[in-house]
DNA sequence: GCATGAGGTCCCTTGTAGGAA
DNA sequence: TTTCCTACAAGGGACCTCATG
């Protein structure tokens, strides 16, 4: 509560002897740090960093805002960033959007207005890296890719994992394989299927995976599981591109009582929401979730120092595919 | 970038006028707004929060800072937290200690130096609800009883939870139940206890419930769930206080090959983790987490508001018991 | 070199006062 | 005079630059 002057002036000093101290920088003599000490300490003296921040302009704060931080995915991004930026001197700031555009943007103006130094978030829509952008405020984008091309950016290899997860199951002796993806225009959903179709091409057959664009919910995973259990011939694998999907996935191939992986192979990104009394069981492409927030956060203190625009990056990260039991040679062969 | 006397400057105004645009209150002509409005985005001004704050002495944030935002416990208080936050004209600022007393101390003052108007936390220690106190810096406290008593705090009817279910224990038969629950000084831990033991005062049986403290990990339900087996009479029921405990009575259960409820009843607080792949199972009392944001947000609102220290309050919110199939009559009868 | 301080600056809003209809 | 609109000056807290001993 009280201030940098009431301090200076029960140690009888002036208010920048009291900053010396604070801050540790400049020359105090022993014994006017001793008074000035004293006297922080008798008036509970903390530092008021709306002034400090006014003048320095700076706030060593970073703004990571997130759509749903009780996701194991972006809880571990959330460490990574942390981790980072208390390395570097920096603050982490979170923001909980819980998946809405509304609660982004307030949050982004919130933040912007309290003059974090930069900002970190997952780009769900394009005009705010172009606000951003307008507005000069330094930003990484996380997780998806973010169109505008004068950005920074932080994403998981999804064409590579998705490659690897098909060229598993085209091994296998798959051919009929179903891919169940998030709509066509989230980089992250668009990559995964790309990223199946160049397994097919590179495997030099005339196939195709079955494509499905929908949304990351387990409500689509399930609709779409049962369309690609009606076609002719029906698939003998699905690719479900999210964790979220693959649930639904799940239920559906529960329901038509198909097991995993005797009648279905299975592959995702991501695993099932963690139980930790099931075994791991699915052959999955797991993100390097606390690496994208550490690296999200460097780029974004090394933008932040260099402040020069030298050339924009984006950083891909690989993916680690681990394959377990959900995956088996087709029930035809 | 651009500051308020620019955009006075542009618009040909002064700057008071300018915040009155902006803040929409005082007269301003609807001519003079206009001409401010389009310097405004001409200059893409953001107003900068720190001078407000600075001069208002308030920031309209709160700090809501938490051991593990990844919890679904968490999460859900931080939603409360947040909706009725934004209800009242505040924003949420969440920090994440990932169970580090080091982390929490680091925040809580970091965000004292920022002025963030008012703080909510979890007390794990004591000496931090002292640091408070002393700065005069408003508070609540959540979820564990708070020693101190000029303080406001927000949890849940540990007591009547355990209660509940260990009544619901007694009147199935059960006799010989084992308590499994945090270390002794932890409100919560402690309250689970007294609750099952004056569940069996009140039954008015001579027998007592088995307590074992520990604390709140996987290990210690593993550990002391194996140590109650080893006991004679063996208990036929459990009572795990915490879900991270229930994880590890269900370990120990299934590695001595006993089925629940056949062989053993088995109540908790809270759910285990949730899987969506698997029917609620466990009979548990459950905590308004999401309230328990909300009213901890309205009553350190309401304190800032009167800031008249009336008598603080120590608000306990009501748990509900839910049986399902995890308790049944004990074996022997 | 060492130790301290006066003054100006960052950006915004409060209190108060003045001008116009 | 009353009502509306606008503006000046003064902080608010901390720290940098420059000056002094």
């Amino acid at each position: 509560m009280s201030a940098i002057h009431e301090v200076a002036k029960r140690a009888g000093v002036a208010p920048i002897t009291v900053s010396r101290v604070v801050n540790n920088n400049g020359y105090v003599s022993g014994e006017t740090r001793g008074r000035v000490e004293v006297a922080i300490r008798e008036l509970n003296y903390i530092p008021n960093a709306l002034g400090a921040s006014l003048r320095s302009k700076q706030t060593k704060t970073l703004a990571l805002v997130l759509p749903h931080i009780t996701d194991k995915f972006f809880g571990a991004i959330a460490q990574g960033a942390e981790d980072a930026a208390n390395r570097l001197g920096y603050h982490i700031i979170l923001g909980n959007t819980d998946g809405s555009e509304t609660k982004l943007e307030d949050y982004l103006l919130f933040l912007a207005k309290k003059q974090v130094d930069g900002f970190i978030f997952v780009p769900t829509s394009q005009h705010i890296p172009k606000f951003f952008l307008k507005h000069k405020i330094p930003f990484v984008t996380l997780d998806r890719e973010a169109i505008e091309d004068q950005v920074d950016s932080v994403r998981a290899d999804s064409v590579g994992g998705a490659f690897q997860l098909t060229k598993h199951l085209l091994e296998l002796g798959h051919r009929h394989i179903a891919v169940i993806t998030g709509p066509e225009d989230h980089s992250t959903a668009y990559d995964r299927a790309a990223g199946a179709i160049q397994a097919f091409k590179e495997a030099g057959l005339g196939d195709q995976p079955q494509i499905y664009w929908g949304n990351h919910s387990r409500a689509a995973g399930y609709e779409y599981t049962k369309q690609a259990l009606a076609t002719v011939p029906r698939p003998t694998a699905i690719f479900a591109a999210t964790d979220g999907l693959l649930i639904g996935t799940i239920l559906a191939l529960r329901e038509a009582n198909l097991r995993i992986p005797e009648d279905m192979s299975v592959v995702a990104f991501d695993d099932v929401p963690y139980s930790p009394l099931v075994d791991p069981f699915f052959t999955v492409a797991i993100q390097p979730t606390y690496e994208m927030g550490r690296q999200a956060v460097e780029l974004l203190v090394a933008r932040l120092a260099k402040e020069g625009p030298d050339e924009f990056r984006d950083i891909i990260l690989p993916v680690e595919v681990i394959v377990r039991n959900s995956t088996s040679v087709p029930a035809e062969i």
